[in-house]
RNA sequence: GGGGGAGUGGCGGAAUUGGCAGACGCGCAUGACUUAGGAUCAUGUCUCUCACGAGGUAAGGGUUCGAGUCCCUUCUUCCCCA
């Protein structure tokens, strides 16, 4: 045959093949094992990203590696479709969210049906879509019935011009991004879920496979501590709870510090305080939390005038408020201990307040007047009373004998109690957006609040609002949305909050069991099949967050009965349920991130009229390189390292100039047939994120009509370690073509002899075991770029000995059926399109994969490597069947040994076995010792 | 500020988790075939050395018969919270 390797030629034709036959249906089969593949749902901005490519393909090539080892698998898509662009489009461009929203997503799904992947279709779920939302709403009036969702206070970006809430990504330094105007810190009330209440178990991760970094980010995100409430009484008389860790400082207490927000302060403040006061609680709502919890800033604080009295030893102490001591952690209140704290160290160097050593260290003897920093590390406990002598030991909580000692003491004294505080807070799900899902709560007139009837659900989004250009929520000013009746058909209004998105994403793989299913949020008859989530792929940057929240969800579901019925199902089917709603994915992977490339500049030559500094071109030309500068040359010239519209920073000789393209200046740039504009000059890219604004983006749709997508997604897996991911380069591709074409060709030529020579017929099929076993290990471990290097090997070591005749008929179909079977999950056309040029019959897709035997991988001969030490100073070819005492004998009586020994007997003789590892043969060695 | 990673040829990356460092690919070089080559084929390609050989996985130290891999110190860099 003489035709090439034409991917457009048939990979469209497969695809529609593949679903006009629902070959990627999934469904419940008790007969089989069940392998529930997941990865991560896009949000639809409008044009899939390499990187969806990235992320999706390889999870593809394992969902489909699974289905050929004979799992019945789901893998299905959909799509995260709240959230603020959607919003900012409509105030922007005019476009309802909603239009906005299903227009991205129709052309989303044309390019993710581009990828060849398995996604079951016919289980999309679409979160915006009132089908899903309806439960999303469900769940948060579970919540709401079962104490687990409340109105509580938080701390919210407010802007006091425009009169609305800001999100944290529209609020850049202190300002409101669009507008400028400043932006201030303000307690709101605010819906939250109780996500403190499973913290405990969400430190648990024994029965789940997830990275390590993951569960390191989550157990720090929930950070748990151990410790004491005690109560200090103002002189007042007024209470003042403070949590710490380190009850066993409390006698080095020399002053307390408040929040600006803690309520007391008003209360407290003096008179003659009362002025300093107000203002410094003023600039504190300026400073956002991260700002104002960072160790290394400036310490800020005013006296309130007040003192209160440390309980363990009646000292009377200062009660100062400071920003450092932030409301929402803890109780907003502290007791310092400067000795032992460094920011209440500083804090007390910085207002002259008292140092005081309560721990002192064994062999140095601190002084709170002369001590530079805090100290913190173990020691005996002084100036404590009756504790003095007491050892502190590095350990937290009860395992530290002073702590433990002194909570035993306050709890018999009624001081403080034993208790466990979390930097975890409670689950922030308002949002005063319009493009959510609404919050099922209705406020009655009496203030009082109550949940939607379940039967009135989905509270729906009103779909003819109106954007105001303040960016504030369109539902608080619709009438028709805001105006119901409570349920006792008095007037009332609708709760305009709508929920924050990770609620969505926090739920969304159960709703690919049945997204029609009307009765439930999924139908326990998929459920008990299907669940738990197997593998789970996607971003590391949803560590802490989604994957938090979802784990979380999945807790409060199975506590509130919610998998009861499934798993009365699974009991029918004879699966036992236990443990199986703990958690919601078994396995977690995270790939890596495809950057943009470097790229240098074009180098130019700009000529024109200067104004000062600033040069006007009427003519900019494009030259190879900085050399061909001509002499004297009176214009800019250089490399282009910015270029803002028909504005240009071009670095010339190290200095930066600003060229401005004049309208109809004459731009030559040899490459791109005239005429040519000022948008094709290419500027200076580094390697970092891609994004539309650093012209850096990768169209995917592009490579597809290029290249095929067979060879995208078989460069996405070969070019990176997936985990880690890196810079794009569109070269690399080169290799991929060249692979494919090879086997192309190969297949396509047929069998070149019909009786081969038996040992490279042997040769052939040790290749091809080896190769089964490789390409598997590559796809268990999601190292997917050594599957494909196995896979070039497998061609490179076949293609000789079969164009030299040497490969019979029979061996030849049985290699390349193989070979096809192996490379299929990876590039899913050309395998289907060889497979049946072959004859064999459709679908190469509904295969099993091959099974490896050993005997057949097996090497017969290797080579016995001879070391010492680290350095090899023999090889020997041996047989692989060789033992110990031969490999030794012939290791020592080898020329390399001989120099080395000199006739002196060896300390040590070690020996190594050669084995058979993932399908690749290592060689025997024997390291003799001197 | 806090947290998590990563440093291996000109480049992307391999290396059974302690056992011949640089697989596979890109690029490059030389040659072949060609009207042509950004096609294809062959050979080579870590560094130094004509060679024999020696050195080499960010830098320094340690453990070990043996270290890219484990431990300590330093440096660089990326990501996340944002």
């Amino acid at each position: 045959m003489t035709d090439k390797y034409d991917p457009k030629s048939f990979e469209s034709k497969w695809q529609q093949k593949w679903e006009a036959d629902r070959l990627y249906r999934s469904e419940v089969d008790w007969e089989r094992p069940k392998h529930y593949a997941l990865t991560m749902l896009p949000y639809p901005s409008g044009d899939l990203h390499i990187g969806h490519w990235f992320a999706m393909t390889p999870s593809d090539a394992r969902a489909r590696y699974m289905r050929l080892k004979g799992f019945n698998v789901l893998f299905p898509m959909g799509f995260d479709a709240f959230g603020l662009p959607a919003e900012n489009a409509a105030i922007q461009r005019g476009v309802p969210p909603a239009k906005w929203t299903y227009a991205n997503m129709d052309r989303m799904r044309k390019q993710l049906r581009s990828m060849g992947a398995m996604f079951d279709w016919e289980r999309e779920a679409v979160s915006c879509d009132p089908k899903f939302y309806k439960w999303t709403q469900w769940f948060f009036k579970k919540f709401y019935d079962n104490d687990l969702a409340y109105r509580g206070e938080a701390m919210v970006n407010w802007s006091p011009t425009l009169q609305t809430v800001l999100a944290n990504e529209q609020v850049i330094d202190g300002k409101d991004e669009r507008t400028g105007q400043p932006v201030i810190q303000k307690l709101m009330t605010q819906w939250f879920f109780r996500y403190t209440r499973y913290a405990d178990e969400m430190l648990k991760f024994d029965d789940i496979d997830w990275p390590e970094p993951i569960k390191i980010m989550q157990t720090n995100w929930i950070g748990r501590s151990e410790g004491a409430r005690v109560t200090f009484l103002t002189e007042g008389q007024d209470p003042i709870e403070i949590y710490t860790t380190r009850p066993d400082t409390l006698w080095g207490a020399t002053f307390m510090v408040l929040s600006p927000e803690h309520s007391l302060v008003s209360k407290i403040t003096t008179d003659d305080q009362r002025a300093a006061v107000e203002a410094y609680k003023q600039e504190a709502a300026k400073a956002t939390e991260i700002e104002r919890s960072s160790e290394d800033r400036e310490k800020t604080g005013v006296f309130t005038g007040a003192y209160a009295i440390n309980p363990v030893n009646g000292q009377r102490i200062p009660i100062w408020i400071a920003d450092y001591v932030l409301i929402t952690y803890g109780s907003g209140a502290i007791m310092a201990v400067p000795a032992h704290d460094q920011r209440d160290f500083l804090f007390a160097r910085k207002f002259g307040l008292e140092v005081r050593v309560v721990i002192q260290p064994e062999g140095e003897k601190l002084e709170g007047a002369t001590m530079t920093e805090a100290y913190s590390g173990p020691g005996y406990m002084v100036n404590s009373g009756l504790f003095d002598g007491t050892y502190a030991s590095e350990d937290k909580g009860r395992k530290n004998p002073a702590i433990n000692a002194v909570i035993d003491w306050m709890e018999e004294s009624k001081i403080g109690r034993e208790s466990v505080n979390y930097r975890l807070r409670d689950w922030l799900i308002s949002r005063q957006r319009y493009w959510g899902c609404p919050i099922p709560i209705i406020h009655k007139e009496n203030g009082e609040m109550e949940a939607v009837p379940e039967d009135q659900l989905p509270v729906l989004l009103p779909d003819d609002v109106e954007f105001m250009p303040t960016g504030r929520s369109p539902l608080t000013y619709h009438d028709a949305f805001l105006n119901t009746v409570d349920s006792e058909g008095n007037p009332a209004r609708r709760e305009t909050d709508t929920m924050d998105t990770f609620m969505c994403s926090s739920w969304y793989y159960y709703r690919y069991l049945s997204p029609n299913f009307d009765r439930a949020p999924f139908d326990p008859e998929e459920a008990a099949y299907w669940l738990p989530v197997d593998v789970y792929t996607g971003g590391a940057e949803h560590a802490t967050m989604h994957l938090l929240y979802t784990r979380w969800f999945t807790k409060a579901m199975r506590d509130l009965g919610m998998f009861e019925d499934t798993a009365e199902i699974m009991r029918d089917n004879e699966r036992n349920p236990e443990d199986l709603f703990n958690e919601p994915m078994m396995r977690l992977r995270n790939q890596g991130q495809v950057l943009g490339g470097e790229r240098p500049g074009d180098v130019v030559l700009a000529t024109g009229r200067y104004e000062g500094e600033k040069l006007f071109a009427n003519r900019v030309e494009v030259i190879d390189k900085i050399s061909e500068v001509p002499a004297g040359f009176g214009g800019v010239f250089g490399e282009i390292v910015k270029r803002t519209e028909n504005l240009l920073t071009i670095n010339m000789a190290g200095v930066l100039r600003t060229v401005e393209v004049i309208a109809d200046a004459e731009v030559i740039i040899p490459a791109i047939p005239a005429p040519n504009s000022v948008n094709q000059l290419k500027h200076h890219l580094e390697i970092q994120r891609m994004s539309k604004s650093k012209g850096n983006v990768v169209n995917p749709d592009e490579l597809v009509a290029e290249y095929g997508s067979d060879t995208v997604r078989a460069y996405l897996m070969f070019a990176f370690d997936w985990e880690k991911g890196g810079p794009w380069d569109p070269n690399g591709v080169q290799g991929i073509i060249r692979w494919l074409n090879d086997v192309w060709n190969m297949v396509t030529a047929g069998p070149q002899a019909e009786q081969g020579d038996p040992e490279a017929e042997r040769e052939v099929e040790r290749r091809v075991h080896q190769s089964i076993e490789r390409v598997a290990n590559g796809l268990e471990k999601f190292s997917f770029n050594t599957s494909i290097s196995s896979l070039m090997e497998l061609k490179n070591s076949l293609r000789q000995p079969v164009r030299d005749g040497k490969i019979g008929t029979e061996v030849w179909r049985e290699s390349m059926r193989t070979m096809l079977i192996l490379m299929s999950p990876f590039t899913p056309h050309v395998a289907e399109e060889l497979w049946a040029r072959l004859g064999f019959s459709y679908s190469i897709h509904q295969q099993a994969w091959p099974v490896y035997d050993p005997a057949k991988a097996v090497e017969e001969a290797t080579t016995l490597v001879v070391q010492a030490g680290n350095k090899v100073i023999d090889r020997i070819p041996v047989s692989v069947s060789i033992t110990e005492d031969e490999a030794k004998q012939t290791a020592l009586a080898s020329e390399g040994a001989r120099k080395l020994l000199n006739g002196n007997t060896p300390k040590k003789v070690i020996y190594i076995a050669g084995r058979m590892v993932a399908g690749k043969p290592t060689e025997p060695k024997v390291n003799i010792v001197t």
